[in-house]
DNA sequence: CTGTATCCTAGCTGATACTG
DNA sequence: CAGTATCAGCTAGGATACAG
């Protein structure tokens, strides 16, 4: 048996695959979200700084990542007005997929480099 | 305790990560690496129709995916000459990454509907 | 038949200046 | 300070013709 898969379980694993894909790729997204983890919460412009990100790709970055529910935005009442971005609890379910990335990624330069 | 992470580990992880993202992301390699999983071994001129990908991209895409280990290359003794394409056994070795990006995925969605 | 060369387009990314 | 507008360059991907 080659295959029973169905013309439809492949749609919605390609699917599935492409949203995983749109959240972990590109190049600011996981790097954004180890900031915010590892540093805790932050402001818009300290972000942008840390990360060396300009304020067009970042305000982008982060509403998408708001959109996917990854990142959490709280607008603060200061003067003038402060936004703090963190990570949500939700962005831990990710961490499975980027430990099989690291893994893979790690076992796979060993592999490359031996040819 | 926030984070006892070495720069020297961060950029590993880091990179581990690039090199995963390099061979899943873009729009075509897992599609080929499906079909060749899939439906075995192909020349390159039916997996160009069979996946609709333009002849430039495959061979770029084949290259890459070759030097990954991840598809072998088969010069066949046919007149005129024919080339088959395989998906190799390392292939297998990016299942959990696959499986872990379906996985999120389809919750993913799931999540987000309920918004 | 396998692959490459050429040309083209759309979208991502970035620097910078600016608005509220 | 947070975020947007504008402009510019680069890259991924694609159509097509062609070479070996």
């Amino acid at each position: 048996m080659k295959s029973n898969h169905t013309q439809k379980n492949c749609s919605n694993v390609h699917l599935a695959i492409q949203d995983t894909l749109y959240v972990v790729s590109g190049k600011w997204k996981l790097v954004i979200l180890a900031i915010l983890v590892n540093d805790g919460k932050m402001r818009f412009g300290e972000l942008s700084r840390h990360a060396g990100i300009s304020p067009r790709i970042l305000s982008k970055e982060l509403q998408e990542m708001e959109m996917n529910k990854l990142v959490s935005r709280t607008v603060m009442d200061t003067k003038p007005v402060t936004v703090e971005y963190a990570a949500t609890e939700y962005a831990d379910s990710l961490k499975e997929v980027i430990d099989a990335m690291i893994k893979w990624g790690q076992s796979h330069r060993e592999a490359i480099k031996e040819s």
